[in-house]
DNA sequence: AAGTGGTCTAGACCACTCT
DNA sequence: GAGTGGTCTAGACCACTTT
């Protein structure tokens, strides 16, 4: 097989390290050493047990450390492969900007056309509830005060990169779209300033973590992709919060720019 | 033993979904429902063949989804635990703006003032090197031109949390302290400043991956945890950039939160 | 039918921690 | 010494994909 010719070390035994990690320490190697390139197929279990005269689990525990550092997916009954990185979204910080509103299309659909994907909105919901206590702090809001929860899910070329939940204080959406699945050109930022709410600043608040089970399968995440989580405030001119959104990224998918004044 | 009561459901063998992903599932539950709090204990792989009447291999395929969903630490000789989030540091947009500065501290260490933990700086080197082509792209360098290379290690209260890497054209750091392994108060942002490259701006890139084993060694980092990898372009007033810093942050240790004008 | 990875069993020996 | 997790073996049966 042609796949075999990329084992060529051995392992010691006797090391310190553990086999399977040094058989992993090979493949690693060779997939930096680009002597594995992206879609490539790995050697199969019985191959490695072969060559390397092991268990069948020590085999499975070397490709599962690349596994879980996201270097190769397992595909049932086809084989090990060098996962694609696929193509990064770039999202600058200007992408909420009034002059893309003004254009009629809200902020993810204005990104999709500057990066020539196709772009799709999938399992909106529209409720009416309290939110979480992290949402209504920075809403200011009581325990009693209910919001509008927008929720999404984000599509580029077909491939599910983004969920979104926005919050909305009740008083600022009801009697506007903003309570309707489709909220009209611009989104609900186009609604809130026509309803007075001009909006001046956003905070966004970004962690990074493994997926939930939850995430992992409605965002189709290989193993050892983590997520981004974007927790953004907008405020209007009056210092008040507005909206806030609450969105889980595919981290493979994205790459975060700001743009930052020294003062 | 205490931690056996945690375990009060039974597994279906016959049903679709795995054994051991029934037990993940049972204990996932169980952290969710504060059952099972920060630090606590977890039923030994022992306790779990008992219960759940499997060989060892399924108890422990359980507790590996757990530790790669970043949510317990398997302790050697000890057992399981759940894990303890850090306190976890804002970082804000403003970091590097010139006020902070002129207090005569680097960028780190204002910050852990204000957050009243214990800084410290290790593992400094400082050389002369071509920059990887990222870092040359990012400062117009053509593929000859040196840079000084400038790389620590940042801990909080003895914790490793990030590394750092700054590159600064040789032309721009040659006759200054910044070639220097301790560049004086201020930092290298300072000594910039002081010979007529005054900062205007910065960009910052941000994407998270699972960690090298490198960087996991270097950062101490727990299976299941993410690194933010932050590329920063410090820019004069010229509009010339003046440095990249390239960063790599323990994801459990830092939220990063940026502010945005709405235009 | 043959090859692949996914799940599971039943053992073994080891290194580490605590008492 | 007893209990814990870490490594490893040698099987078995299954589901999935490809030919």
């Amino acid at each position: 097989m042609s796949t075999g010719n990329v084992l060529s070390a051995t392992v010691d035994p006797s090391s310190d390290r553990a086999v399977y990690k040094q058989i992993a320490d090979h493949l690693r190697a060779a997939i930096a050493r680009e002597r594995l390139r992206e879609g490539d197929q790995l050697p199969s279990e019985t191959q490695l047990m072969a060559h390397y005269g092991v268990a069948r689990m020590t085999a499975r525990n070397a490709l599962r450390i690349l596994q879980d550092e996201g270097l190769i997916t397992a595909e049932h009954g086809r084989g090990v492969y060098v996962r694609a990185r696929p193509p990064v979204r770039r999202l600058a910080s200007d992408r909420f900007a009034q002059r893309h509103r003004k254009e009629g299309m809200a902020a993810f659909l204005a990104e999709a056309d500057q990066a020539a994907a196709t772009p799709d909105v999938d399992m909106i919901k529209v409720t009416m509830a309290l939110p979480p206590a992290e949402v209504a702090s920075r809403l200011e809001l009581d325990g009693k005060a209910k919001t509008v929860v927008r929720s999404r899910r984000y599509l580029l070329d077909g491939r599910p990169v983004e969920t979104a939940v926005s919050y909305i204080p009740a008083d600022l959406a009801e009697g506007t779209p903003i309570t309707e699945p489709n909220p009209g050109p611009g989104g609900i930022y186009a609604r809130l300033e026509e309803s007075g709410h001009v909006l001046e600043r956003f905070t966004e608040e970004i962690s990074a973590r493994m997926p939930t089970p939850d995430e992992a399968r409605v965002l189709t995440l290989a193993p050892g992709v983590p997520v981004f989580r974007l927790l953004r405030t907008a405020f209007d001119r009056d210092g008040r919060a507005v909206e806030v959104c609450d969105t889980v990224m595919a981290s493979d998918a994205y790459l975060l720019a700001y743009d930052l004044p020294a003062h």
